[in-house]
DNA sequence: TATGAATGAGAATTCATTCAT
DNA sequence: GATGAATGAATTCTCATTCAT
């Protein structure tokens, strides 16, 4: 009647199993994974992933919600100690140009096939727009904040500069997906920073 | 007297393959697309499409070269008669905006997904890296021009601007995949146009 | 408790599949033989036979690997309480003539199809060819046994008494593959045997 | 109502298909050989090899029947003017020196492959048999003359000799077939000679 | 709960043969 | 007669998911 085992110890396996499907799935894209590869990583049985999560697009969801969230936690937390809104904005470029290429290339392969796929299944195509929008809003919060303190130009569409963040982001992770060195990587990454802040600014 | 038919025949007949493939691989994507897919859709058999084509990726890339080569040779022509290098990017960022939107998240679904195989696969990673450059050196022999006749800032590094043009280009185009409105769509391109724009001249 | 079943299980299952493998390749030939023939022969799934051979290639291999293991392994034992060579190679002999003409037919057969199929794939002909040095080490060992006891002429080239041996085994089978009384074939066998016998001897 | 083109224009048709498609045999293999192979080899139609034999199968057993023909007739031919039997022999002997290990692999795996093909279609089967035959009286012929000459002994079962003559002349090739060298073959050839006289003679 | 052997519906590709021109 | 584009059944191999133990 009561459960065999706690929830606490379901989570925490639920939450191993992912951290190895992660893996593959960046190693290799969400396709080309199979449950085996999964399976011989963790070192697991098939019928125990598949009494965690019903399919391997169930775990797929189950990683990007957390990914998510993860993010927007982290940085919220954050930003709790650091008052200007262009410092916020620094940061986050900070943050792009910390990643390596090659780290930057196996993220957004992962997180572009998700997009794809969910862009052909009208279920994922909302959820994923709920990122999208939590990601968007996290940005446009800094342009609101950097307007009310002064830092950024009063009449500063915010919402178009929160979508102009991401695209020049994603953009930028675009072009240098398959080709390019690292060294001109960063050196765009500048380029793009300084041409926010002036879109910002002037 | 036979069936030696006409280069120009066999032309036709590759075209309309490749345009009921096209179809497919954008309705269901290229990988989750099958050749019985394309074979029901056109109504052949099987052999006839391998007889033009030698397998879905040869088909693929068969439409990235025609996109690009019409794009290219449409372009170049053009700009013989557009001595303005600020009018050819003008122009440029008028062809994105005559895109309709449903048409972009189509297409740029389907150009996502082959990028993201090709990723994986070495021998078409070379072949994609070579359709970035032709695109890459064709907006920055814009900016050499542009350069020469005085209208950008001489101190522009054109192949930087180069890369900058396409990540915001592409970079809008992942923001708006799978939301956003046509007319937010529109405005955004115009304010990426007035970014470039200010980048280039000061 | 779980379907982890013994080794001993793997091992039996394996042994089922490849001697329902074997019986269709003996029917059909190796290359006529598909799997799906396999499959119904069995009554399993394709599945199955590819969880244990990862080709129809790899179970062929296992085949010759086990006959050739048995052959050397059973001869080796019994040799070792056989002290003439010269009646080893009678035991020989007299294995080709306990052999039936029929089952010789049909092995001859499939053996003969795989070393066509091996010669024109280079990394079979490299197996193929460690299955015949094999058995031309195995004869050339008794050979020496023979000179180093006086039972055969000291200047007997036993690498190439080896050759002939086998030469004159394969020779005969060919011969009788398509044709032939069971009653001749024996008495060739017996020709054979004592012209080589002649030949180690003078 | 009469035939548009001669008989004879036919027969010579055949014959340039025909070579063409030995070639590509000998080639590749008679089941890995194309119609396509074979129509680039020729650079004739597809229709034209159909329009003169009803299948690949047709065009193989013409084959095999013209080559055993050939070979019967040209020495059976020369043989009239070669009075002693073991000189017929001898040249014989020669013949199988003379081609080169190259030579005599391909024309061996070809020959094989025919019989193999044969022993699965009973109506191919006979006609197999019918060549053998033929092989066999050519030498048992010989035989006979030799026991009548007195070069051969007059006890000897000439039968049984023909059989011996081609099972060791068959597992020679056979020996050589995926590996060893041309010296070694040559050498063997001259052991088989020796030991086949020394049967003949004692 | 855990296990992993078994399933079987596909997938891409090949090629002998046909037949309209 | 000649041509070669078109056909489509057949083949090998894959892999998400199930379920008896």
């Amino acid at each position: 009647m009561s459960p065999k085992v706690s929830q606490a110890y379901k989570e925490e396996r639920k939450a191993i199993i992912l951290e190895g499907a992660l893996h593959c799935f960046i190693e290799k894209g969400f396709q080309a994974t199979t449950i085996d590869d999964i399976v011989r990583h963790l070192g697991i049985s098939k019928g125990a992933i598949y009494s965690y999560f019903a399919s391997k697009e169930e775990m797929y969801i189950q990683m990007a919600d957390d990914k998510m969230n993860a993010m927007l936690e982290n940085s919220t937390e954050l930003f709790k100690t650091m008052p200007s809104a262009a410092d916020q904005v620094r940061y986050m470029y900070g943050r792009f140009r910390n990643q390596s290429l090659n780290e930057l290339r196996r993220w957004m392969a992962f997180h572009l096939e998700f997009m794809l796929y969910a862009a052909r299944q009208p279920h994922l195509t909302e959820r994923w727009n709920e990122y999208a929008d939590k990601a968007l809003v996290f940005i446009q919060d800094i342009m609101d904040g950097g307007k009310q303190t002064g830092e950024f130009r009063s009449d500063l569409d915010s919402a178009a500069a929160a979508r102009l963040f991401w695209s020049i982001r994603d953009g930028l992770a675009l072009q240098y997906m398959l080709s390019g060195e690292e060294a001109d990587y960063r050196r765009t990454i500048d380029d793009m920073e300084s041409m926010v802040f002036r879109y910002m600014l002037s």
